[in-house]
Order: C-alpha cells, then structure tokens, then sequence
DNA sequence: AGACGTACCTGACCGC
DNA sequence: TGCGGTCAGGTACGTC
C-alpha cells in the first residue's frame, strides 16, 4: 500500500511532467472523494497553473498559481498516472477513475482507486501539514523528541508509530519493518521499551525510508501498487508480508499477528525469535 | 486529552 | 464451477 516511500516515488516522477502545466479541465466521479464538492473541485483547478509537487507524510500536493493546492491521498490501492490525452484506456483499472485533470501539454493526469479510500481535493488551508508529526526525511527531523514522546504512551509500539500525528508516513509495511530491524515486539507498549531500544527504533526510520525510495517504493504480493508509469516497486520488505518465511536475520520462522480486534484489526509481522515481548 | 472503537469500500481469496 | 463469507487497512470521527 502506498506509505510514504511510494508517495514520494509518486511526487518525484509527477513534478517534471506537471509543473508549469495548466490545468485545462478537470473531472471528479464522487463528492465522497473529492472535496469540497465536485462543482467546487472542478471550478477551483481549472485554468489554474500547476506551480510545484510536494509531499508531506504520505500527502501529495500540488500548489497552484491562485493559492490553492491540489491534494491527493493515494489510501490503500490510489494510483495516479500521467498518460496521452487523445489515447484511450482499455485498462482494467479504468473502471475505477476518480478523477481526471486534463492538461496543456496534451497529457492527462488520471487518479484510479479501486477501494476509494483515497482522496482528491482543492483547498487553501494547509494548516493541517503543520499539525502532522515530524516528516522523517525532513532536515528538521528530532528523533529524539520522538523518543521521548514514545517513551510515555500507553499504547502498543506498532500502534503508535501508525500514529500520524507522531510521526508522519509510515503505514503497515514500514511501521513492521522498523519494529524488525530494532528488534521490537510490535505489541509491546511504547511506555515499557528500554529508552535505548526506542532510539534505535527511531534512529532506523530515516534510513528504511530513504532505501525504500531508492527502489521506488514496495509492491507485495498482491500487485496493488504501482508508480506513474505503471511499473512496481522493488523494495523487498524483510518482514511485512512474509508469515512462514525465514528471518533474514536468524532463519526462524517468520509470524503473522494481529492488533486489535473487528474492524479495527491490524494485522503485523514478526519474528518470535528476534522480536521477543 | 489520551486511548480506544467504529465505519468506510471492494478485489482477492477461501471453503464448501 | 459457483457462490457466499471474510480479509485487508488509512483515516476521520465518536465515545468514554
């Protein structure tokens, strides 16, 4: 699913081909993704000039010449691809389009989403970036205060690093992934990790992030995710994803479990050998 | 205010 | 083969 690693990927390849590029028309499917309403959508990004691509947390934005921003969240199966105007898309995933922005350059910008737990918006106020947690790739990034704060939740770990207000863009896959490469228990409450354990936690976010840019993002198994030009990512993650595979690091027999229960069950994985609670 | 529970949605998968 | 049930999970919002 799309995390940080993979919006970023996302921003990367969109900014050359729609900054300075104006927006000639726009179209949105529903009101339940787009906001503030489709008429409003529509009228607040056309003939408006694309001026930059940004990224905050696994938000992307796109600043326009009137002060606006259009924002798009990719949620779990959002893709967004730039193709020819004039051509027509048999592809399967064409059902699914949420929304399109046709462009000056004679391409077209195309947000499909299948699950529609993604979002695609206009709005002014961005105010709600600032109130995000640290950005991990940030210059300003204070681990340390991150530690800290960990340091006195109640919560289990792995919930708590999901936690976007803590710290922005992990999701499922990196929030796993960084519990491994520290040796965390994913269920073990934040408040009762040794101090020492939790640095090392948030000291490994920074790099995880930035090797799972370099390869363009993670794709699991099932296929969901894809860049802008439709490719995969190549990221391998070591834990997520691989229940009854062998740990990289000791050989054990990787573990599937699960955070919470109903509808709010998240599901995590671990190996019970080098992740003990 | 912090912690926790609920809802949204549909393709893929599983069991009978 | 076909069909119905279950799973997956980012985030907003309600509740205690």
């Amino acid at each position: 699913m799309p995390e940080l690693p993979e919006a970023e990927t996302v921003r990367a390849q969109l900014e050359p081909q729609l900054v300075g590029e104006r927006i000639l028309y726009s179209w949105a499917r529903t009101a339940r993704i787009t906001a503030p309403s489709i008429d409003e959508f529509s009228a607040r990004t056309q003939n408006q000039t694309i001026v930059a691509a940004k990224r905050r947390g696994k938000q992307i934005y796109f600043p326009l010449q009137s002060g606006d921003s259009l924002l798009v969240h990719l949620g779990m199966t959002g893709r967004l691809h730039v193709e020819d105007d004039a051509q027509f898309e048999s592809d399967a995933l064409h059902r699914h389009i949420q929304g399109v922005l046709r462009l000056s350059n004679g391409k077209r910008l195309v947000f499909t989403d299948p699950r529609t737990f993604g979002k695609l918006g206009v709005t002014r106020e961005l105010d709600f970036l600032k109130k995000m947690g640290p950005e991990p790739l940030g210059d300003d990034f204070d681990a340390e205060k991150i530690v800290q704060k960990l340091a006195k939740k109640n919560v289990r770990i792995k919930a708590a690093i999901l936690d976007q207000n803590l710290v922005a863009g992990l999701g499922n896959i990196y929030a796993d992934e960084v519990c491994f490469l520290a040796r965390i228990h994913p269920e073990t409450l934040a408040s009762q990790i040794p101090i020492e354990k939790l640095r090392e936690l948030v000291g490994t976010m920074r790099p995880t992030l930035e090797r799972a840019i370099a390869a363009r993002g993670a794709t699991l198994k099932d296929g969901g995710y894809q860049d802008t030009f439709g490719q995969f990512g190549e990221f391998i993650p070591q834990i997520y994803g691989r229940k009854g595979e062998g740990c990289d690091n000791c050989g054990a027999l990787i573990e599937r479990g699960v955070l919470g229960a109903g509808k709010t069950a998240r599901s995590y994985h671990f190996c019970p050998n080098c992740q003990k609670k």
